[in-house]
RNA sequence: GGAGAGUUGGCAGAGUGGCCCAAUGCGAGGGAUUGCUAAUCCCUUGAGCAGCAAUGCUCGCACAGGUUCAAAUCCUGUACUCUCCGCCA
């Protein structure tokens, strides 16, 4: 949510904001909405105030009669306001986030501009497999039984594959402790509100699944984003404690709906995966701001090269990325099969845009309040990081070699059958 | 799932229709003072609006409604917490 003093000074870079992400908003409407909003007030704090004062008088058969009327007044008017407000919220719950003005113009992902690429894409001497053929042929993935039993786009991992799987997430979790991220494991189980608040809804409406009937205020997270952005959501912070910075694990759930026919083979793009998920909650400056997302981008960053896979880093354009974003890198890792590099992370600075939707404010040293940043990116997302981890790796005789780096935490170093 | 009791500011805690635009204490922040290791004193400490400012006003007692000329206080619903019972990884 942006605030409404910042559309009436921005007016023009709201527009932008809104063309360039493609998206559409009624600004005028919001502006116009506004005017009546505070018109509306003044009338209501008259009306208020007149009836407080002659709550304090000395009760008469006047004070009484006038205080009727006013009771009267006052309903008709905060009526009023009340649907001016409803109207207003849900007009400004459409209005896209700011892009920094570092961000590049462009309508889709033919926009991104490639940072660098870093680490050896491998050259294979022997015909490789992909994950789908090296899962089966080492008995680490099953699909087959993994639609029967969950369903399109159903799996198991198996065997030295479900250990890959843990081993991989513990690392994670360990190494970003070890940097002084708090170690969370976050609720898949969420309320609406958490969905409004990270900026998910309204737009991403098909893509959250919703537990039980109308009456439940239960969905399922697509992301600890989600949560854990939530966790201080109605709370006023200290800036002395400021940034926050969390490392979180959680259970991760998306309808996938409007991609049915894409990437349909594999684990590329699941309906249920696990990923942890790095949060910050940082104060209210925009320099700082850059700082904090170089660091969570060095973090994604280390864990590549930590497991020896090649990636590149991509700066997105305004056309693609999210509403509630002002600046975001994902970094795609090579995946042989696919003959590219396929996104493994997304890092986002949001701004002020969810903190506002959650009220999460910090006061500083004089006393005053202003509304936190947030920020966040994906530490490691499985299973699709085991389709590079995999196919990466894989030998001539058909194993797959296990990175240094989660050799104790597997208890091997290589997949063999 | 059943029965009961609760929810007041950062924390503790008073207040059961008008004297509450919420007492008091603690904590926190700012200032003053004194050299005896820390103390004492003063100010500030829920959100917002208008104003250069002094200041004024509105909102705020879990949340949402309602009753009343007037609500922290009465009524209804919801959420959450605690105790006990049941079930359960």
């Amino acid at each position: 949510m942006l605030s409404i003093d910042y559309i009436h000074e921005n007016k023009q870079k709201v527009l932008d904001a809104l063309k360039n992400k493609n998206r559409e908003a009624d600004i005028d409407g919001i502006l116009k909405l506004d005017e009546e909003r505070r018109k509306k007030i003044q009338e209501v704090q008259v009306l208020r105030e007149e009836r407080n004062k002659l709550a304090k008088q000395k009760f008469t058969e006047e004070t009484k009669t006038r205080g009727k009327e006013i009771k009267d007044l006052l309903k008709t008017v905060e009526g009023d306001l009340t649907v001016i407000e409803e109207k207003l919220n849900r007009l400004l719950s459409f209005v896209v986030n700011v892009p920094l003005e570092e961000v590049p113009m462009g309508q889709d992902e033919k926009g991104n501009k490639e940072i660098r690429k870093v680490g050896t894409v491998p050259s294979f001497s022997f015909p490789i497999k992909d994950h789908t053929q090296l899962g089966v042929d080492l008995d680490i993935i099953d699909f087959e039984r993994g639609t029967k039993v969950s369903g399109y786009r159903g799996y198991f991992l198996k065997n030295q594959g479900a250990i890959l799987h843990m081993a991989l997430l513990l690392y994670v979790f360990k190494k970003l402790t070890a940097k002084g991220y708090t170690p969370f494991i976050a609720p898949s189980i969420v309320k609406k509100f958490t969905l409004f608040g990270s900026g998910h809804l309204p737009w991403g409406e098909k893509e959250v699944y919703k537990l039980n009937g109308e009456e439940d205020d239960a969905y399922l997270s697509a992301t600890a984003e989600i949560p854990i952005t939530s966790y201080f959501s109605n709370e006023t912070l200290q800036e002395k404690d400021l940034p926050k910075k969390f490392v979180a694990f959680s259970p991760c759930f998306r309808s996938e709906a409007g991609s049915y026919g894409k990437d349909t083979k594999g684990l590329y793009r699941v309906h249920e995966f696990w990923k942890i998920e790095q949060v910050v909650i940082g104060s209210n400056d925009i320099e700082n701001a850059r700082k904090i997302h170089e660091e969570l981008q060095q973090n994604a960053e280390e864990i590549l090269q930590e497991l020896g896979l090649a990636y590149r880093v991509l700066l997105m354009c305004t056309g693609d990325m999210g509403e509630p974003q002002m600046k975001k890198y994902d970094i795609e890792t090579w995946m042989p099969s696919r003959k590219g590099y396929g996104e493994t992370m997304s890092n986002s600075i949001m701004g002020d845009f969810q903190t506002r939707r959650l009220k999460i404010k910090y006061r500083n040293k004089k006393g005053e309040t202003a509304y936190c940043y947030s920020f966040n990116n994906t530490a490691i997302a499985s299973p699709r990081i085991l389709i590079a981890l995999l196919e990466n790796n894989q030998q001539e005789d058909g194993t797959v070699l296990i990175p240094k780096v989660l050799q104790d935490l597997t208890g091997f170093d290589k997949i063999k059958i």
